[in-house]
DNA sequence: CGACCATTTGATATGGATCAAGCGATGTGG
DNA sequence: CCACATCGCTTGATCCATATCAAATGGTCG
């Protein structure tokens, strides 16, 4: 079940909307969705619960992640503003969600969507599309997850930077445990390397949660 | 391209054919596809080429894989006698394709079930479906490579074992570097670990290529 | 039979995990 | 407003699972 929380904090300082780009899809959950606000590491969803909603960030960030029986966790993805995520075409939900930091987040009814995509041939195709965007982003993560740990880190500071948009300057919002328990690495192998990228001049931090890719170049070269 | 080769050994003796059951997307396929042969370790297409095509194997063995630039392999998946691989949203196929055995297979334009998706909603759901699959496998798998090489080990063969319909007894088609590629391991941890399942009596390896899951429990307690 | 290729087995090396402190920022209660 | 507790992160020392290097074995085909 949705869990609506209050928010206690000012919401991060992040665009407050991302225009809808011309995307069906987008322009749907837009017009339709219901503004819900989660508090940081709240659960938006659990894993086996039934998938009835399809969620667009408005702001904040979002983690989804499977736990192993023995607790071992794995982070699938990290949504920001503008990604959708919860889709599902069966009935139940694969992984669960939680809030990284206080969000805002557009919902909509599922039924909603897959009812229109009977009736829409477009929305249906984005459906799907949708779909396939989320396998690609998983193939990636497993050529990610066969990587040393200084591609795996290299690759994810490529990966956040092309979606910040900002460009060179990194803002992660989530932590380092889960920064690790999305690359396969520890905590511990995580800041090591961010440091040593660091003694070698391909990055800055000027604070743990702010990174600017100075040589990129030399990171695309660490990727592998 | 599409690259046809004469099979100069007989094909594996699995079921020519598993029914379509009632799949409106594999009956499709069933009726329309065309027949092609392919030889052991042929290519059936590249990365980079546009995807023209979708497959369905009658009998054989495919393995669809992505290269790194310094040559590391990783295969994303097996798919055997009934399967549907090839599919994209998109123009461009994200990995490559190879027969692991001499294969027959049914080919079926791209353009064709997408055009027939634009006027019957089931089969774009199918469609859409299809791709929710090998979403779902990818995730999984994505779960497989953080474990132990044990655990690895141990959850390949019971995917295998629930594939083969047989049940226990699991005919390997592919090599043991196939195996090791896709689990993210050396062919060495590989064919280590599948003998000290055998010492602790959890399988059997009557030949390097069958395997008998003597203990599925302790099999499943030691995939996590 | 002999050559080749896949697989297994052995010996050693190493990247990242684990165990253990230390440090710095942030928030809280006195 | 300051002292202290807490939490997230970094750094250091050691260990271990798996990789790497090397050789032996076995099965298949000409």
């Amino acid at each position: 079940m949705l869990k609506q929380f209050t928010i206690e904090r000012p919401v991060r300082s992040r665009p407050d909307h991302i225009p809808a780009d011309g995307n069906a899809f987008h322009s749907s959950i837009d017009a339709m969705g219901a503004p819900m606000y989660f508090a940081r590491n709240s659960e938006i969803y659990g894993e086996t619960e039934p998938a009835e909603y399809v969620y667009k960030i408005v702001s904040g960030a979002v983690r989804t992640y499977n736990v192993l029986d023995d607790g071992r966790r794995q982070i699938g993805a990290f949504y920001l503003s503008g990604d959708i995520f919860g889709l599902e075409l069966a009935g139940e939900h694969t992984s669960s969600a939680e809030a990284i930091t206080d969000c805002k987040i557009l919902v909509v009814k599922r039924s909603t969507l897959v009812s229109l995509a009977d009736r829409d041939n477009e929305v249906a195709r984005e459906l799907w599309e949708m779909t396939a965007v989320e396998l690609q982003r998983a193939q990636a993560h497993i050529m990610l997850l066969i990587k040393t740990a200084q591609e795996r880190v290299a690759g994810f500071l490529l990966e956040m930077a092309k979606r910040s948009a900002s460009g060179r300057d990194v803002e992660l919002p989530m932590s380092r445990q889960d920064i690790a328990d999305y690359l396969g690495l520890t905590i511990e192998t995580v800041s090591r390397t961010l440091t040593q990228l660091e003694k070698v001049a391909a990055i800055n931090i000027p604070t743990s949660r702010r990174i600017t890719l100075r040589n990129p170049v030399a990171l695309t070269r660490l990727n592998s």
